[in-house]
DNA sequence: ATCGAGTGCAACTCTGAAGTTGCACGTCCA
DNA sequence: TGGACGTGCAACTTCAGAGTTGCACTCGAT
C-alpha cells in the first residue's frame, strides 16, 4: 500500500539526532577494531606503537582508532609529534546500560503475552 | 621487531572459540537489522508482516533474521507455512554484562595509572 | 642545518555485506 | 483440485569499509 496522501502524520521520520550508542555498536562490532582497542586498553601508546603488535599497517590502525574516537572510546592527546591514545569507559557503560534496559522492555512484554495466553487457557 | 624462535609462547592464537557476543555485536550494528528486531520486539510476527512495516523487501528481513538467529537474539518457529519470529532478551544481557566488565577493567587501570602518577608527583 | 622518527593525507584495490529480483516449493482453503 | 499465500533458494548488483602503498609535513635531536 503506497503511502496515500490522505496520512500526513504516518512515520514522520524525524532528523534522527545520530545515537552516540549506534556508535559504539558499529565501533565494537569489528574484530581488528576490537584488538586495537585491547591494545589501547593494555596501555595507552600511540598508534604506531599499537600497530607494531598487530598484523597490519599503522594506517589501518589509525582509521580504526577515529571510529574509537568518534564513538567516544578512546581519546587523543599530542604531545609533540606523538599521538598518545588512551581508553575511556563511559560509553561502553552507556551502552550496557541501554542494552539492560531494551532486554527488561523485552523481559516485560513476553511476561505480558504469556500471562494473556495462560488467562485464555 | 619480527617474533623470534626463541619465543614458541608468543601469542599461541588458539582456535578463537567464536564468541557468541561477537555474533550480538555484529547483530546490533546494522541501523536495519535494529529495525527489524524492534519490529520483532514489539510483536512477533512473520518475516512478510516485519518487511510491510519496513523500506526493505521481505528478503533483506529473510536475511537480517537469520542474522539475529544467529546472534540468539530472535527464534523462529514455524507453524503451518507460517513462521513466527519472537526476540529472545538473554543475549543482550549477557552482552551488556560483558561490556559492563569490561569497563570495570578499564577503570580499574586508569585508576592505577593516576595512583602512580600523583604518587610521583 | 640536517636527518630520523612519527604523523597526516590521498589514491587505490578488494572483499563482503546489504539489497534486489525471479522462480520453485509447500501449505491452507474454497 | 486449483489457486492464493507464504516461504526458501539462487543469481546478481551495488557500495561502504577494511586494508594497503606512497608521499608530504612536522617535530626533536645531533
Amino acid at each position: 500500500m503506497p503511502p496515500g496522501p490522505g496520512a500526513p502524520s504516518d512515520t514522520p521520520q524525524p532528523p534522527a539526532p545520530h545515537d552516540p550508542v549506534d556508535d559504539v555498536l558499529v565501533a565494537l562490532a569489528d574484530p581488528t577494531r576490537r584488538a586495537v582497542l585491547d591494545a589501547v586498553a593494555g596501555g595507552p601508546g600511540s598508534a604506531t606503537a599499537i600497530a607494531a603488535g598487530l598484523p597490519v599497517s599503522r594506517q589501518a590502525v589509525v582509521k580504526h582508532l577515529a571510529v574509537l574516537e568518534r564513538a567516544g572510546l578512546v581519546v587523543a592527546t599530542r604531545t609533540g609529534r606523538e599521538v598518545r591514545y588512551e581508553v575511556r569507559p563511559e560509553p561502553l557503560t552507556t551502552t550496557a546500560r541501554r542494552l539492560t534496559a531494551l532486554a527488561a522492555t523485552w523481559d516485560a512484554r513476553l511476561a505480558t503475552i504469556k500471562r494473556i495466553a495462560e488467562q485464555r487457557d
